[in-house]
RNA sequence: UGCCUCAUGGUGUAAUGGUAGCACAGCAGAUUCUGAAUCUGCUUGUUAUGGUUCGAGUCCAUAUGAGGCAACCA
């Protein structure tokens, strides 16, 4: 794995907390951080900033970063999405460390502490901080009131600790069914935060969980559960998305109710107080980032799953050839504020081809041949080119060179445009490392479309340029027809045509699917295409980046992604 | 008719009372065996109105705008 630069960024806020934190000794001398997902998904690019975030203020601090599961809610969640999303963290490069609940060294699942939990929520009950409910849904709803009105208390509000144990018992015994009692916090009903108005912690759930089977039918809520995670992991920082920053009193209630009980994590003789902080999730321009819109498009069929190469997914990004550098280094530019934004696509692009750009081995493939005859070139010669120009070390290669070749169709013109520097009739061009040509005459089919290029070269200049030290602007890109190799090109361009899918609402977002996401093109490759490895990524000169698709790439039918393309300043006069 | 956030060029961010800077995007030009890369230059900004201060993007007040909160989701 390639190594995490340490991150440039200035000293953003949560950095700035934490620096206090440590300075104040309020650590007990280990930054500890979590990320915790929910196994319901596939993580994308905004998750990777998360995890960039997580990660990265605990590898900054030298401290460690939990993986968590927050598996608190078993109908969405499986082993399937838990498996996937380790592998994804993985491969951005972050690896978790600390204790870890099992086996795994920083690894835990929130399902492994639902003893514990449970037994918190016993001493609620007995504190008298607790209490079990049986309004239905609606009547709940109804006793809460809207943000602007105070709610009502519950019947159930004043019920004695020891009936509420007795019901919580029967609730964990299996003997209600989905619904008929919760157990809830008793707080204030008055609350201007909603969160207050005695909120659900334990609900029936007659569901079995991935990780621990038939075990529980009673699931704790997050509200009540995350606080008792971090706490118990003993972490200090706990940092997650804006929405959930009108939850923080509530979780600050809980590590109250933690602390009362004694169950606080002191490291060095400090008491560890978890803390959280918000900051802005990451929006890009031209997709979506929620979990919910990301699935649908997978199980309606409009992406061929989550790891489409069109999928803001990391596996879909891994698949159509981004690295874990580009990402992080995104992730960190992109900077850490509470301002809601939107970033730009670009800034993601201009970064894998910064990384790309210093390490891809350059290739020559033709995405829309044009055949060209050099009509007074015998035999085969080998052309020399490096494989990368940037890196000396990357060395070079013999391709094949003869009198038919593939050239693509942008770089004929019959009438050219202005500023056009390409080939046209009676002009000359380069051909890549090989020699210069000057266009003699070409032919049309019947549907008025070139056909051909007819060319004669000039022999003095190959492998260099023309004896007579006559200039020529332009240098093509080609491929051999007699050794070229015959290759599936998938072109790949934003998933959606606006900036922002959702501008009319998220249920609107499907019709500005770009239909031209996806071409498959047939292709011209250089013939040592075929041995790519599949994943490996490759600039194909003038052209763009690219890798061999990892699922779908053989030697006998090679398939290659495009990445992004280059950047492109050619624009007619 | 509640509570909580937030507001700096087109976009993303920095400036922690003392010269508004960086990056991406865009536009020019140089260079080039990739119209890429590289190099040079340029355009564009503190939501508004008051106040405090020698000095305000920063502190205070009001206004305006944006977002979040009313799942037994996370």
């Amino acid at each position: 794995m390639d190594e995490i630069k340490e991150s440039d960024t200035s000293r953003h806020f949560l950095r700035q907390w934490i620096e206090e934190d440590v300075a104040a000794g309020r650590t007990g001398g280990t930054v500890v951080t979590r990320f915790p997902p929910e196994p319901n998904g596939y993580i994308h690019i905004g998750h990777a900033k998360a995890v960039c975030v997580d990660f990265g203020m605990a590898r900054l601090f030298g401290g460690e970063c939990h993986l968590r599961l927050d598996d608190t809610n078993p109908t969405k969640e499986s082993d399937e999405y838990a498996e996937n999303i380790k592998n994804d963290i993985r491969w951005l490069g972050w690896q978790w460390s600390g204790a870890g609940d099992g086996k795994e060294p920083g690894f835990y699942n929130a399902s492994n502490m639902f003893d514990t939990m449970y037994a918190i929520a016993e001493n609620l009950i007995k504190a008298g901080q607790a209490y079990c409910c049986n309004l239905t849904q609606d009547e709940w709803k109804e006793y809460r009131g809207v943000p602007e009105k105070p709610g009502r208390p519950s019947p159930s509000r004043d019920t004695t600790p020891e009936r509420n144990l007795e019901i919580f018992r029967d609730m964990r015994a299996g003997k209600y069914a989905d619904g008929e009692w919760c157990l809830r916090a008793k707080i204030d009903m008055a609350s201007p935060n909603i969160h207050f108005r005695d909120p659900v912690i334990y609900r029936i759930r007659h569901v079995s969980h991935y990780h621990l089977g038939d075990k529980w039918c009673i699931y704790p809520m997050y509200d009540f559960a995350h606080p008792i995670e971090d706490a118990l992991e003993g972490v200090t920082h706990s940092m997650c998305t804006l929405e959930f920053e009108v939850h923080r009193p509530l979780y600050d209630w809980v590590v109250d109710r933690l602390d009362e009980m004694g169950m606080l994590v002191v490291r060095n003789g400090v008491k560890i107080r978890p803390q959280q902080r918000e900051f802005a999730r990451l929006n890009l321009t031209y997709t979506v980032m929620s979990k919910r819109l990301l699935l649908q498009m997978v199980t309606e069929g409009r992406v061929a799953g989550w790891d489409d190469p069109r999928m803001p997914t990391v596996c879909g990004m891994r698949r159509r050839g981004f690295t874990p550098g580009a990402i992080r280094e995104f992730c960190d530019r992109v900077g850490v504020t509470k301002v809601e934004s939107e970033s730009d696509t670009a800034l993601l692009e201009w970064c894998v081809r910064e990384e790309l750009n210093k390490t891809a081995l350059r290739r020559m493939a033709v995405l829309d041949p044009v055949k060209l005859v050099i009509e007074n070139f015998e035999g085969t010669r080998m052309a020399s080119k490096p494989n990368n120009p940037l890196d000396e070390a990357s060395g070079s290669r013999e391709i094949p060179f003869s009198r038919e070749l593939w050239i693509d169709r942008a770089d004929f013109q019959e009438n050219p445009e202005k500023k056009f520097f390409r080939l046209g009739p009676d002009r000359e061009v380069r051909l890549a490392g090989a020699c210069i040509v000057k266009c003699v005459g070409y032919e049309k089919d019947a549907d008025g479309k070139v056909s051909l290029v007819r060319c004669t070269w000039d022999e003095g200049s190959w492998g260099g340029n023309a004896p007579d030290g006559r200039k020529v602007k332009g240098t093509i890109h080609w491929v051999d027809c007699a050794t070229g190799v015959k290759a599936e090109v998938r072109l790949y361009d934003r998933l959606f045509t606006v900036p922002n899918p959702m501008q009319d609402g998220s249920d609107q977002f499907l019709k500005y699917l770009n239909p031209e996401s996806l071409k498959t093109v047939s292709a011209y490759v250089e013939p040592s295409l075929a041995a790519a490895e599949p994943g490996e990524r490759f600039q194909f000169e003038r052209t763009g980046y690219f890798c061999a698709d990892a699922k779908d790439f053989s030697a006998a039918a090679p398939v290659f992604n495009r990445t992004v393309t280059l950047k492109d300043s050619y624009k007619p006069a």
